[in-house]
DNA sequence: TCTGGGGTCCTAGGACCC
DNA sequence: TCTGGGGTCCTAGGACCC
């Protein structure tokens, strides 16, 4: 028996979510991701927004050129993660085979559900019903026999419609589909398809796969199972609804004009190091890799990374890491755009080579659980390691306060500042 | 046009080990 | 001595997605 998956795409998901705290937005030119002058692109535009050739990712500048007349606003992504929150409860009514696969779009597997909720296009029309009605949002559903199709399918079904492909029909449904169409195939792979005479969906489908190999590489081989609207390659396939941890937990920050002063940099790292080692703990992970991001001027970008021997989820030494990463890879002249920190090769345990014994990394633990509440109350910059405020006694007296992680708790200093009012 | 921020996966070279 | 082959880790960069 094939496989029945349905792939659910929230419609405008950003600009329907702030359409619901502000009606007044409703049916006009709206483009949420920040002012119309600000660095930055577009998250998302409403589909009249659209009409002006505004679309997501798109610089905001270039939006406000098109669309004069369009509505430009902040992102919130609490809204959206609640919102979020909110249309995977109703999904997992159908299934508790959920998967969100980002924040507006899901899978469910609902093979063998006939008995429970009827054919398959019925159960898409009360799936789709059920969530306008519970969120007040609109969404798009694809249905098929694999995730591929399923998503494309969605897609084609777009504005707030339902797509059926029957089993065995995957292939004519996708053969006059825009190479584009194809979910992994970018700008890139699209002009290289393209110079070879490949637009269609079909076209590709007509390949030998050992020519698509020998151009391509494995890519290639995923290529052609993609064409014929195969889960291929490793991502797509598995089951539906399995939790796995994060591979990576990273922040960045771009400036709203660039900067090429040494402390403001250690300042915005100390903060990002400190935004990710939380996360870190959060999700109770260790990291052992951890990368500097730099962005240039020019938008020339560069990743420095350093493996440490054992694992750690704990502020200093991100902090330790990183500062040493840009000590050693920027020239202390040139204006920075965007400075990023990364955490990877995360695992559940800090590995054999902790530098601390079994209770002084429970004492660890047990202030950054304190630390972390305050940070939930009042914000990240509410409260820091009074080390990590030192940054410039660093480069004084040419030592390295983040050495050790946090030599013994009672190092780190909790500092209030007077009159921070809580968020809400 | 002047390019965010959070991710995933892949490739490729060099180090290092057996 | 002029020369292997495989496996794994580390690092850097890039395509792609939402």
């Amino acid at each position: 028996m094939p496989r029945l998956i349905c792939h659910v795409d929230m419609d405008a998901f950003f600009v329907s979510v702030e359409e619901l705290f502000d009606p007044s937005l409703k049916g006009k030119a709206v483009v949420v991701g920040g002012k119309a002058d600000q660095r930055g692109v577009v998250s998302a535009a409403s589909y009249e927004a659209r009409r002006y050739g505004v679309h997501s990712a798109l610089p905001l500048r270039t939006a406000a050129k098109l669309c004069p007349h369009a509505i430009f606003v902040e992102g919130h992504p609490e809204r959206y993660r609640e919102c979020s929150q909110k249309v995977f409860t109703v999904l997992n009514r159908f299934t508790p085979q959920v998967e969100m696969a980002s924040i507006d779009e899901a899978y469910l597997d609902l093979t063998g559900t006939d008995r429970l909720h009827g054919p398959p296009l019925r159960t898409a029309h009360a799936l789709h019903e059920a969530m306008k009605r519970e969120t007040n949002l609109n969404c798009s559903l694809g249905l098929a026999s694999s995730r591929l199709v399923a998503k494309v399918c969605s897609d084609q079904a777009k504005p707030n419609g339902v797509l059926w492909v029957l089993p065995g029909q995957e292939a004519p449904f996708l053969a006059p589909l825009d190479i584009r169409k194809i979910p992994g195939v970018g700008k890139v792979t699209e002009a290289s398809l393209n110079s070879m005479g490949i637009h269609h969906v079909g076209d590709l489908a007509r390949l030998d796969e050992n020519f698509l190999r020998e151009r391509f590489g494995r890519w290639g081989l995923a290529l052609a199972g993609k064409a014929k609207g195969q889960d291929a390659g490793s991502w797509f396939d598995g089951e539906i609804g399995a939790l796995e941890d994060p591979k990576s937990i990273s922040h960045e920050h771009t400036f709203s004009e660039d900067v090429a002063d040494r402390t403001e940099l250690e300042t915005v790292l100390v903060k990002l190091s400190e935004m990710v080692a939380k996360r870190l703990r959060e999700h109770k992970l260790y990291s052992r890799t951890i990368q500097l991001k730099l962005r240039y001027r020019d938008f020339t970008t560069i990743t420095r990374a350093h493996s440490l021997d054992h694992g750690t989820q704990f502020d200093g030494d991100l902090i330790a890491a990183v500062l040493d990463l840009l000590q050693r890879n920027w020239d202390g002249a040139t204006p920075v755009r965007l400075l990023g920190v990364h955490a990877g090769s995360l695992k559940r345990n800090e590995g054999q080579m902790s530098l601390l014994d079994e209770p002084a990394a429970e004492r660890l633990r047990s202030a950054f659980r304190a630390i972390d509440k305050i940070r939930d109350r009042f914000g990240v910059s509410s409260i820091s390691l009074a080390r990590s405020m030192q940054t410039n006694l660093r480069e004084k007296t040419h030592e390295n306060p983040y050495d050790l992680p946090g030599k013994a708790p009672q190092e780190k200093e909790e500092s209030i500042p007077p009159a921070r009012k809580p968020k809400n």
